[in-house]
Parts: C-alpha cells; structure tokens; sequence
DNA sequence: GAACAAACTGAGCGATCAGTTAATTTTTTA
DNA sequence: TAAAAAATTAACTGATCGCTCAGTTTGTTC
C-alpha cells in the first residue's frame, strides 16, 4: 500500500497539485518534472511511477481541473435563488468572473495555448476541454431557454448566444489576466450590455 | 553589407520572416533557433549576429506583426464608405474575424500566453501589445463616438463598451481556432446581437 | 519472520539547444 | 586595389531535462 503523509494526502495527490501549480504557473514546456519531484520532496522516478509521462500529468491536471470547474458551478447553480432566466445569465457572468478571479492561477491552464495544442493528437486532453466548453455553454443555454419561458428573454437561437456570452465573458476574463485592465471595472457594463442584448420590453 | 537573395530580401529579413512562422506555430520555448536557420538556409550564428538573443528576435517578431496589424485596419478604414456607426461597428466586426481568417497562423502570437508574460519584464514586448489593444480599443471607441453623434448608438460609456465589443470579437476568434466551432457561423447572430446591444430605436 | 508486492529512490543516459568563438568570405570605403 | 567593416559559417560549450533502471524501503499477508 502507498505511504501516508502526516496530512493524510497521498504522494500521489500531492504530485498532481504541484504539478497543477507549475503548470499553470509556467507552463507545460517550461515546467521540469525535477522542479516539481524537489518542490514537494520527492525523488523524480516517483512521477513516473505514478504518471507514465509528462504529458499523462498534463492531462491528469486538466481531468482534475475540469471537475473541480463543473463541481463548483454545479454548486452554485445548487444554492442560487428562484429568479428568471435573464436574472440567472446575470448571475452566472458574475459568478464566472469571480470564479476566475478565486482560481486565477489555474485558470491559466485554459487561457495558455498549449493544451488546445495536446488536444489535437491526444484524445484525453480534447476530452477534457470539450467537456469544459460543452458544460459552460450548455448551463448558459439552458439559461436562456428558461428566459424565452418566462419571457424574460427574446427569441433567439439559444444555443449561438450562449456560446457568444461564455466567449465574451471569458475572453475579459483572459484579457484581464494582462493587467492591461481590470475585468471587474468592467462588470457594470458588460451586464447592462448583456440585458440589451436579450431583455425583452414589456408589451410584446 | 549583407548579401542579397535573388529575392531582394536580406538575410535580416528572411530571419524574421521564418521566426514569426515558427514562433506564432509552435511558440516561442518550442521554437530552435537552429530550427530556423535551417530552414532558410544559414548558419544558426548569423541569426545571434542580427538578433542578440533568442527573446530580442522574438520581440522584433512582435513589432513587425504590430505593424502589419495596423497597417492592414488603417488601409480598411481608409478604403470604406460611408456609412453610420452603427454600421461601421459590424464593418469592423466582420474585417476583424476576416483578418484573422486571412493571417491565422500569425494571429497566434496574439493568442498563445507567452507574450504577455514576457510583456511582463520586457518593455520592448509589452509596448508592442498595449499599441495593439489601444489601436483596436480606440478603433471601435471612434465608430461608437461617431454612431451617438450620428444617432445610430445609444448613450453609453463608449470607451468600455469599445472594450467589450473587442474582447468579444476576439475572444470569439481565439475559441475558433480551437475547432470547437466555427467562428464565421457565428457571425450572423454576433452581428444581430451587437445590433441589439448598440441600436438606437426610432422615436428617441 | 519469510515471502511478496507496492512505493520509492537517484544516478545516469541520450538528446536538445541557446549562445560563443574564431576563422573566413563578402561588401564597402577611401 | 588595399584596408576596413560587415556578414556568415562551422564547430563547440555548457547547461537542461525527460525518462530509464537497478536496486532499496515500506507495509501487508500468511
């Protein structure tokens, strides 16, 4: 059986969170199996007995990041209030950017140009960012879907708009990451772009 | 001085030429400068003898893709009828993901993370980026300026909306290089929606 | 406490690559 | 045309790094 550290995390776990932090961080190509195995003790074969490759750790980091994405939105999605479809687009761009904004290191691992690179010759790697696309546009959707029945939203092909919003809200939220502005000076106007762009007026 | 290809273009040239397709394909760390010096035919000295190292080469890279940036939006601009700002606003939607269909490739340099973290102890490389974002933010700025004095827009804060407008265009453009989609069959809807969020109804 | 399997180690191999150097060739200048 | 300057080359250096592997340690099962 495997060693328990005192935490009671295994090696093994404890691998894959450093490998999340440099890879993020720095980076696949940029980051050295050997800097991650001294950052937590632990000699460089120790990887490889728990990972094949480097590139099986990458796609094990972006696995674990994509549950814990979906797991906490699901939470959110769990604990949010009884209000209508425009509403709920308005809460979820702003629990996006928070969420981004709490994560903003791992976040990196979405905004860095390499694993849509690995995705195009490694099936887990596309896997798992189809999965992280699909599961974002589809709680937009049903967003607005809920809107066109409560009439709180106009009648637009839903599935197009929602992947407009998640592209624009999370397009700010890389552009943010540049320090060239800050993405949540932005937020009063981007949801009072958002409302024009799908409130329906009253008297239709 | 230099020798000449039969082409008329010096070595110096060809070298960025070369680097910018390497660097915007495969990234800057994935990039071998011996890559590149094979590729067009020189020793890998003659590239440390016009570009001290590796990163100056690829901040000239950066400099030169600025300018064709620029370049191309201002001969658009120049070339274009008149039309109100509404209108000039689609214009520029659509010249902006049709400029970035014509140099995919390049468009990379922009979208891979690289740059903006070299930005961050480079002042070469962040002040290429910044007059790429400040050209295009000021761009849409004008015809959002010109759209509320010709009564095509709405009154909103033009600066940040101008933000917005491009952060959506261009996010939309990163995510279609993911072949997740295809941007030009969001177009339609993009156009429609940004239409919604800017238009300034009869009657007002 | 013997036998076994899982977990772990770290030295080392082979390959890559940015940058250097010294010598050579080409072009410019006077 | 000769000296000076610029451009180019091939060979080399030193450092990095992914991965392997032969062996060791640890925990479990009879």
């Amino acid at each position: 059986m495997g060693r328990r550290k005192a935490g009671g995390a295994s090696r093994k776990e404890a691998i894959l969170e450093m490998a999340t932090v440099f890879f993020a961080e720095k980076g696949f190509r940029d980051t050295a199996i050997g800097d991650i195995a001294r950052m937590i003790g632990v000699a460089d074969g120790t990887i490889f007995y728990h990972y094949k490759t480097k590139e099986d750790l990458f796609v094990a980091v972006m696995e674990n990041f994509k549950e814990q994405l979906i797991r906490e939105t699901r939470e959110y999605l769990a604990g949010r209030g009884e209000v209508n479809g425009l509403e709920r687009i308005e809460g979820l761009i702003s629990f996006y950017i928070s969420l981004a904004a709490k994560l903003e290191q791992r976040f990196l691992l979405l905004h860095r140009h390499y694993p849509y690179e690995l995705a195009e010759d490694n099936p887990g790697c596309r896997r798992h960012l189809e999965d992280i696309y699909d599961f974002f546009t589809r709680v937009f959707e049903d967003a607005i879907l809920a809107g066109q029945r409560d009439d709180s939203i106009i009648e637009i092909p839903a599935h197009k708009v929602a992947l407009i919003l998640f592209t624009m809200v999370d397009g700010l939220v890389r552009i943010g990451t540049f320090r060239l502005y800050q993405p949540s000076a932005l937020y009063e106007e981007l949801t009072a772009s958002c409302r024009r762009m799908l409130e329906k007026k009253e008297g239709a």
